[in-house]
DNA sequence: AAACAGTATGTTATACTATAACATTGCCGA
DNA sequence: TCGGCAATGTTATAGTATAACATACTGTTT
């Protein structure tokens, strides 16, 4: 499902990407959420809030505060998204435009694939719109099966 | 928002419509899960499940397996849905045939009102289809502020 | 009616998810 | 170096949900 077959680069490109925009926007991308983002990007699929505080575990020995507080800090700068229908979190794949993107969720692999389609969110803004109804945030998570699990099935 | 100015109104149609589709699948409407679907049409916004658990209070004096099992029973029949950004749960407002539907969620008095757009369906379908992804269910969820609420502020 | 099977509900305990409130540390400019 | 602010640590608790087992209810068969 994932295009990353050199799956280290993808958490490389996403912490070196991390780096850029925090520079730009004068935030700290400190040591702790720096971690985080890491660990969130080793999964292919999503990462719950407590399986990241084990896995900071050792030197940080982390408890949930500081955990949901970098996820907030990674959430607000458009770095990860969560997913509601699981209660966990991805990696952005193209963060600075992260606005209307949906997700793909095989529930045979686990992966999550973001996608962003601007005739959806077009789609969507009409819908709304013919509602009177005046958007500001979307949640649109579709749960279902990947390609590679329905060959194998 | 809400179409029903007579809401008692909406409670009774929603119980009815339950009666009628129990009755219909051979399925048992008890007194716990019609009182609990009664208490979630009463709200015109959300319910969550342990707002609902007190509210049975008094007879009942519920424990959360009694209260997530019925909601449960409720899902699965149609009869609600789950407002998974809110952890939260509406009354379905056209059970039976209920697929693809969406919620328009105001943030600001916090009603939820449900809509089906087969022409939203379909967009988000060929989406699917174009990313080789099979959907089995979509959680589309809208936040914002409706039109009384955009006219009041 | 009594026995039975299956569904529904009750009960106890616990797991999982998230935040409040306050203390401490670390960074950076005045 | 002092003061201020951002980041992290710490303790406690709130909020959401399920597992596992016990009991009660409903309808059918004998």
């Amino acid at each position: 499902m994932h295009a990353c077959h050199e799956h280290a680069t993808c958490v490389e490109e996403a912490l070196g990407a991390a780096d850029r925009i925090c520079a730009e926007r004068e935030l700290r991308f400190t040591d702790l959420r720096r971690r985080v983002l890491s660990l969130i990007w080793e999964n292919h699929g999503s990462s719950k809030a407590y399986d990241i505080m084990e896995k900071l575990g050792g030197d940080y020995s982390a408890k949930p505060p500081t955990v949901y507080r970098t996820l907030d800090f990674l959430q607000e700068n458009g770095l990860v998204h969560k997913i509601n229908s699981l209660n966990a979190y991805v990696g952005c794949s193209h963060p600075l435009k992260h606005k209307d993107c949906f997700f793909l969720i095989c529930s045979c692999c686990n992966e999550v694939q973001e996608c962003c389609a601007s005739h959806v969110a077009d789609t969507l803004r009409d819908m709304a719109g013919k509602n009177k109804f005046s958007p500001r945030h979307t949640t649109l998570e579709i749960e279902g099966e990947c390609q590679d699990c329905l060959k194998k099935n």
